[in-house]
RNA sequence: GCCCCCAUGGUCUAGUGGUCAGGACGCCUCCCUUUCACGGAGGAGAUCGCCGGUUCGAGCCCGGCUGGGGGUACCA
């Protein structure tokens, strides 16, 4: 089994072109590939850079650092397309010659002016002139059908089908050519992409019988929606894997949710690794209808992998996510509390910076009836407290709450507010052992003097 | 306009002719350290887009309609 993964470089790796990476490396890593083959499947990855206008040597560097940091790995590649133009070339020639396309100098409003004669559902037939785009000869009649592996038989009349250009005037290749004869070429198997592409296979389809070879097996995946059931694009916030990182989330939840996003793996289960993913992949239980993109769910199955992480590993990524060193201590009492990495430093950052007052909170919280009372006893307790730890902690600060018959939530709020400035920390008992009796009790202090 | 695809709670899905249509996210209530998150116990939310048909019986099969989407570039 050869699957591709085709990027066209003109601008940053979306959510649905790496949902469309994922699932080839999914298929060449799974039992399919295995079966077929008795070793997993080849994955290239192949530059579509045939659109010279907008195509870019940074956004094929920015492709293949989102891919990189997916984990999804290829095993050829990159592919320039544009590299392959001698064959391009080569094979048009030969459509040419068999008669398989002609050059043509009709524009769109000549294809209009044909349907306005013909009829809407007639496709464009153009007569050979001496130069002008190459057009590919559609046949009159017939179907060009193939099946899909998601979808099941596909069918389109030739008839309806314009002659599509294949090549400019000037012999630089298009895409439907390009692919088609890059597919070829490089042995694809399956090609596995979006939805969008459905109407573009019976072309690709056609070139692959004018070459005379045999075209390969075809799956359409769904589109990935915005919350408005749009397709999916900047305006919805995060479109990119470059910004899903800068916003904090784990690429093996990136692609454990995208994964989950039209694929139907386990009644119960939605936590998978990658290994588990490509072991159910199935293109077969691909969905075949539009899903919309969730960024809430997004978020608990990432919260999910953080807390399946090493405490090392998971310090290790928020160290590298921060920028600051030494968070150990700090990330093991935040992580059953935290969903991204980017909500570690507003939940637990004041311990190496200090409190960030929420003026608001604090008015509310230590200015509340009787607060700053109870406060002066959970300084005094935690002062003469001989071992400072979390169970030590506990222990006080629940006596105080015995004693004055009060809500656990009226003692502890107006501390974690003292210490951390606001009313969002991470576990009181354990926060307060981890800043130790001088920092806190100052913190008390400070809070009490406001 | 034309060609094509799709249609189960707000969202992702399970369900392939016969249990009260199951689960997850989100939401609400309660508990857990009145926040955040995790975990636990409950709850609201779906006339399975609509109309016909096939069948003893349809979310599941067929047809039509409606709605949404894709394509319709000398873009990919």
């Amino acid at each position: 089994m050869r699957v591709r993964f085709p990027p066209s470089p003109t601008g940053a790796l979306h959510i649905g072109g790496a949902r469309t990476a994922l699932y080839n490396w999914l298929l060449a890593h799974g039992p399919a590939a295995q079966a077929e083959a008795g070793r997993r499947g080849t994955l290239v990855l192949r530059i579509e850079d045939t659109d010279r206008e907008r195509s870019t040597e940074a956004n094929v560097a920015q492709i293949i650092d989102a891919l990189s940091w997916l984990g999804l790995d290829w095993d050829e590649g990159p592919i320039s397309q544009i590299a392959n133009t001698p064959r391009h070339r080569m094979a048009l020639a030969q459509l040419l010659a068999d008669g398989h396309a002609y050059h043509s100098t009709a524009d769109a409003e000549v294809v209009r002016a044909y349907k306005e004669r013909h009829g809407a559902d007639r496709g464009f037939r153009g007569t050979p002139e001496a130069d002008g785009a190459v057009r590919l000869r559609v046949p009159d009649e017939g179907v060009t059908s193939f099946v899909d592996l998601v979808r099941g038989e596909l069918s389109f009349p030739n008839a309806s089908m314009d002659d599509p250009i294949i090549a400019r005037a000037d012999g630089s290749v298009l895409y439907n050519f390009a692919v088609a004869v890059d597919d070829l070429d490089e042995g694809i198997t399956h090609v596995v992409r979006g939805e969008d592409h459905i109407s573009n296979t019976p072309k690709q389809l056609l070139v692959f019988k004018a070459l005379g070879a045999e075209p390969p097996l075809y799956a359409h995946l769904p589109m990935l929606l915005g919350p408005d059931g749009k397709k999916l694009s900047k305006r919805h916030g995060a479109a990119s894997v470059q910004e899903l990182r800068e916003r904090g989330y784990l690429p093996e939840a990136v692609n454990n949710y995208i994964a989950l996003l039209g694929t139907g793996f386990a009644p119960d289960e939605e936590f998978f690794t990658m290994d588990e993913m490509a072991q159910r992949f199935r293109l077969e239980r691909v969905s075949r209808s539009p899903a919309v993109f969730d960024e809430q769910k997004l978020r608990h199955i990432n919260g999910m992998h953080l807390r399946a992480l090493p405490p090392e590993e998971l310090t290790r990524r928020l160290e590298a996510f921060t920028g600051r060193s030494g968070l150990g201590a700090a990330v093991e009492i935040s992580r059953e509390k935290i969903q991204t990495l980017a909500d570690f430093w507003p939940l637990a950052g004041f311990i190496f910076d200090g409190p960030r007052d929420d003026p608001a909170a604090f008015a509310k919280v230590v200015g509340a009836e009787g607060a700053r009372d109870v406060l002066g006893e959970v300084r005094r307790r935690l002062a003469a407290l001989e071992r400072f730890d979390a169970a030590a902690v506990e222990r006080e600060l629940r006596a105080v709450v015995d004693a004055r018959g009060l809500k656990p939530g009226q003692v502890f709020q107006p501390l974690r507010v003292a210490i951390a400035g606001r009313t969002v920390s991470p576990g009181i008992f354990e926060t307060v052992a981890l800043l130790g009796r001088e920092r806190t009790v100052a913190l008390i202090d400070r809070a009490l003097s406001s």
